[in-house]
DNA sequence: CCAAATGTTTTCCC
DNA sequence: CGGGAAAACATTTG
């Protein structure tokens, strides 16, 4: 489930803790730097910050950054931000907590401020890492900078796209739903596209990020979750929807106008 | 039992 | 060292 725009949520959902100082530090050690314990207590929370898929919680001298893998969700308070589809039979089963925080003031002490679950245990809590090796963020795209990205590269553009290192933040179920607007077949390779469709893969990132993020992430575009599993009709031009693996993830779109 | 799942990382080959 | 493809990782759900 979590993409950038999910990351983007959470950041704003941890706002609340800002100004909160560190208590308590619970981590699964498996998937978690066990530095955090040592140096996180007694510290507070300054600014919470996303770049890509990545939240990261900085204190006054340490950056605890959160990647959440493909099952990975965040309470906050003990309130979900995001109910996730996925999993949902026992969603809050506390032996896939990962990491808990504990702060002193706002709220008592009985749920953790943070908690981060993670069924699948593909996530990862970091010390300092560094975001050196991501490309540009998914809300700072436009035309000239999504063309640079991509220069150099042959693959499939639906593969380029889910590159971390060329975008920042784009995800499986993004990045088909960027394509769909842009009218690109997921396939195509990014040295046979026009300026104007990868103008066009720019727009869609600028204009229907920012729809998707206020609807609620993700899984809210017109690639549904529903759609995209019954292989339903196009919502633009009624064509059933083809299905294929690209880049070994599963892709989704309308073979008429994207071409 | 098998396939698939919203994501990286590693490995091997050019 | 870099691109690309495929496998690996871990766990649950349908």
């Amino acid at each position: 489930m979590p993409e950038g725009l999910e990351a983007e949520i959470w950041r704003s959902a941890l706002d609340t803790l800002v100004g909160r100082t560190i208590t308590d530090v619970w981590i699964d050690d498996r998937v978690a730097d066990p530095e955090l314990r040592v140096v996180l207590p007694g510290s507070t929370v300054e600014r919470i910050e996303r770049y890509g898929k990545v939240v990261r919680i900085h204190t006054p001298h340490h950056v605890l950054g959160l990647h959440f893998g493909m099952t990975g969700r965040v309470i906050v308070d003990g309130v979900a931000p995001i109910e996730s589809l996925e999993y949902a039979s026992d969603k809050d089963r506390s032996a896939w907590d990962r990491l808990r925080l504990g702060t002193a003031g706002a709220t008592g002490t009985d749920p953790p401020a943070l908690r981060v679950n993670d069924p699948r245990r593909l996530g990862r809590s970091s010390l300092d890492a560094d975001l050196d090796h991501l490309g540009v963020d998914i809300f700072s795209v436009d035309a000239d900078i999504l063309a640079l990205a991509l220069s150099g590269r042959r693959a499939a553009i639906k593969t380029v796209l889910l590159d971390q290192t060329v975008v920042a933040g784009l995800g499986n179920l993004c990045a088909d739903e960027v394509l769909w607007w842009a009218g690109v077949a997921p396939q195509r390779h990014v040295g046979s596209l026009t300026e104007q469709q990868v103008e066009s893969i720019a727009t869609a990132i600028a204009v229907q990020l920012p729809i998707m993020l206020e609807r609620g992430g993700s899984t809210m575009g017109e690639l549904s979750p529903t759609r995209r599993q019954t292989l339903g009709s196009c919502p633009y031009d009624l064509a059933p929807l083809q299905r294929a693996t690209i880049g070994g993830r599963t892709a989704v779109w309308c073979p008429i106008h994207q071409k």
